[in-house]
DNA sequence: CAGAAACATGCAAAATATCGCAGAGTCAAG
DNA sequence: CTTGACTCTGCGATATTTTGCATGTTTCTG
């Protein structure tokens, strides 16, 4: 990404957010801290912005519902995301399975990160559109629940691929019953992406814990962390 | 290569991509960085781009990515897909390609249609969630300029259907070029699927009659309607 | 007040830009 | 066909910009 580009994102961004945190953006493009300040003290010289500590704010505050948009987001989910992203290093093959969580871990990937991406979520992918990284997208039957790829086709795509890391999601996570998902297709596909890659993580928020899905699949028994 | 042709690539990249990194085109056509940097130099004294460090960037940004051309709700575009999707009868299998237009065929879908929508879009994929149509994804590697799925993996797919009617997307559209698309590969595909298909229909708006794509992969040179 | 986070500053490495120069190619007049 | 003017291109030397890191300082928070 270019130097101005980054600028212009950063103006596009006070404009839409009506905030800006250094650290935030720092961590989405890639960049140190440092570059992110820089910016912000030379355009707060030029008089495109308000500098303030921790970030940057509009010149002339923007009235709407920053509180809202502030909601949207949820803060447990993001932190789990950036925290999964850091597992990811450059040159690997990872497979994101579908679901806010693994979104969550899609946007907080480094933008200029050279890594492969494999997904059967037609969502994730395209989160990813602003990003470095090379995207394979799984194909098959839609199962619009989960919004991901299932059928034959996924699973011969999945077969055809040794990732290094699968971020796996999942509805509920018991002590007892293990990991299970909604639907048996569906877990069907997550076991065979399961056997394929090298390490399987778990990306679940507390809610999660010490439930069980109704129709529930189960996934495993046992797992590391 | 001669220059000229070099300019005007440097012109179509800008507008295609809305950035152009100078050592990037230098590797790609095989020249030195010092000629991209002259030619960027003349063109930006000549006003036809903004000479930026790294290289350079239209004058007037345009739209950045695929997701700012999702949003603008075109008119034109609305009434077209609605059009279009009135083509559809229950019981077929369509394929929709990627694009912003097609994108508005789905959503003028109506919902309840018992249809069966293939795509290799991820984007349109997603657009069909609160549809009742059944979708097939088509995977393969992203190109993310358009936001759909290429490769041998794609084509392989892509050859294992035959769709009712085949909803082209084209970037450019000349009485006596014919359709084109600006990604060779890209192209390839869309050869495949109106290869498979029974009928295939173009939808494309007023603005893109007269014009040809400048790095431009032609696709036929004649059409029904 | 103490620890943590954010910040400014200086510095070095890498990337990028500019300049001058020479060789290769083009083109038109002789 | 040859010659000379001209343009384009790549190379080396030098300058500028950008970036990340180390260091010490300031600001925030409990």
């Amino acid at each position: 990404m270019l130097t101005s580009q980054r600028r212009a994102l950063i103006t596009a961004r006070l404009a839409r957010d009506g905030q800006l945190v250094a650290k935030a953006l720092a961590d989405e493009l890639g960049v140190s801290e440092d570059t992110i300040r820089r910016d912000l003290r030379d355009m707060a010289a030029d008089g495109l912005l308000q500098r303030v500590h921790g970030g940057a704010l509009p010149l002339q505050p923007s009235l709407p519902d920053f509180a809202a948009r502030q909601e949207i987001g949820d803060d447990a989910k993001r932190d789990l995301g950036k925290k999964a992203a850091g597992l990811i290093k450059a040159g690997q093959l990872i497979f994101l399975d579908g679901g806010t969580t693994n979104a969550q871990i899609a946007r907080a990937l480094p933008r200029n990160l050279a890594v492969t991406i494999a997904t059967h979520s037609p969502t994730i992918a395209a989160d990813l559109v602003h990003h470095a990284a090379e995207v394979i997208l799984i194909g098959g039957r839609l199962y619009k629940h989960s919004m991901v790829a299932t059928g034959s086709a996924a699973l011969a795509a999945i077969g055809a691929m040794r990732p290094d890391i699968f971020f796996l999601g999942v509805t509920a996570l018991h002590p007892v019953y293990g990991l299970s998902t909604g639907d048996f297709e569906e877990a069907a596909i997550k076991r065979a992406i399961a056997a394929q890659s090298a390490e399987t993580y778990v990306a679940a928020t507390n809610e999660k814990f010490g439930t069980t899905s109704p129709t529930g699949s189960c996934l495993w028994n046992d797992w590391p962390d």
